[in-house]
DNA sequence: CCTAACGTTTACGCGAACGGGAAGGTTGGG
DNA sequence: CCCAACCTTCCCGTTCGCGTAAACGTTAGG
């Protein structure tokens, strides 16, 4: 049986960031973090006595996978928002799941959360199908090329064929 | 062996369509339409009298690969641009192809093309592949909530146990 | 020939996604 | 305590990707 949450005496505090730091570990730029906090993409972890932006591991993770979405698959920040929102609800029952001891609740809200999980994952796959759609009409147009390419051999034989 | 390109006496002329109508067609909007023609991605087939653009079959399969690199790729217009720039050289070097009879510069062409198929080709393939591994990531996000959930039970048959 | 419907160019406007600078507060080492 | 480096908020500027309206030309039917 497992020992959860018990806080290791001595537990290393998680070093906090600031936003220069974490603009280079994640190749964003503090305007563009400063930006996504203001869109309410993400909240720092925390504040350095009511004046700097203090961020964590977490945080770190959040916005490189809100610049994935950006970059590799290409969604606005309104529909990153959307997908995330569905992460911040899950944040929010997380705290919800550990004020409760009651068993059938704790299912519900777990079972929830990876129904929004679900959804991410359906329209990530609904994109990449899309793109393979794209993908195997480009591969069919190199087909013909090639196609093209094999005929243009058989007629410079046939010709050499009548040339003799 | 084959005929190539001999016209048949009444080949029915190929319909051009009017800019509203390859709107319609395509999902697109006029205004859309002129503005990528502004940006340097397709050019009309024809103007009627030097005045009105009129568009063929191959715009219209233009204008929808277009449409598919931008909102399912979510490629910008720029990028589009690169990407078609290689197939503007395509075009160019097809009235070369039917210029020259020398079968060696004709498939010196032809494979030229086939490279330029294969850059779009690997391009898709890479965004393909970075959004795969994001959906691992959330796949694997799923799995953890999963597990959560099955330790779930698990608490709850051990507290059972105690309660008995 | 007239006209309604459709097209043209030109130009200004707008929301998204930041860039960049001004003016001032915070932090940390010497 | 001081100062340089970093941060804060506020705000104006810019590029992209079109929307929209004005003013004028083209086409097709009656």
């Amino acid at each position: 049986m497992r020992h959860p949450d018990l806080p290791v005496p001595d537990a290393p505090a998680p070093p906090l960031l600031r936003i220069q730091e974490v603009a280079e570990d994640t190749g964003l730029t503090p305007r563009t973090i400063r930006y996504y906090e203001e869109m309410g993409l993400l909240a720092p972890a925390a504040r350095s006595g009511g004046a700097y932006r203090l961020y964590d591991a977490d945080d770190l993770e959040r916005l490189r996978f809100i610049r994935g979405l950006r970059d590799d698959a290409g969604f606005s920040l309104a529909e990153i928002r959307q997908l995330l929102e569905d992460d911040e609800a899950r944040a929010r029952n997380r705290e919800r799941f550990h004020a409760t001891r009651d068993a059938t609740e704790r299912r519900a809200l777990l079972m929830e959360s990876r129904e929004r999980a679900d959804r991410q994952s359906a329209i990530l796959r609904g994109k990449i199908a899309r793109m393979e759609t794209m993908l195997a009409g480009v591969d069919e147009h190199r087909a013909r090329l090639a196609g093209r390419l094999a005929d243009l051999d058989v007629e410079d034989a046939a010709e050499a064929e009548v040339a003799r």
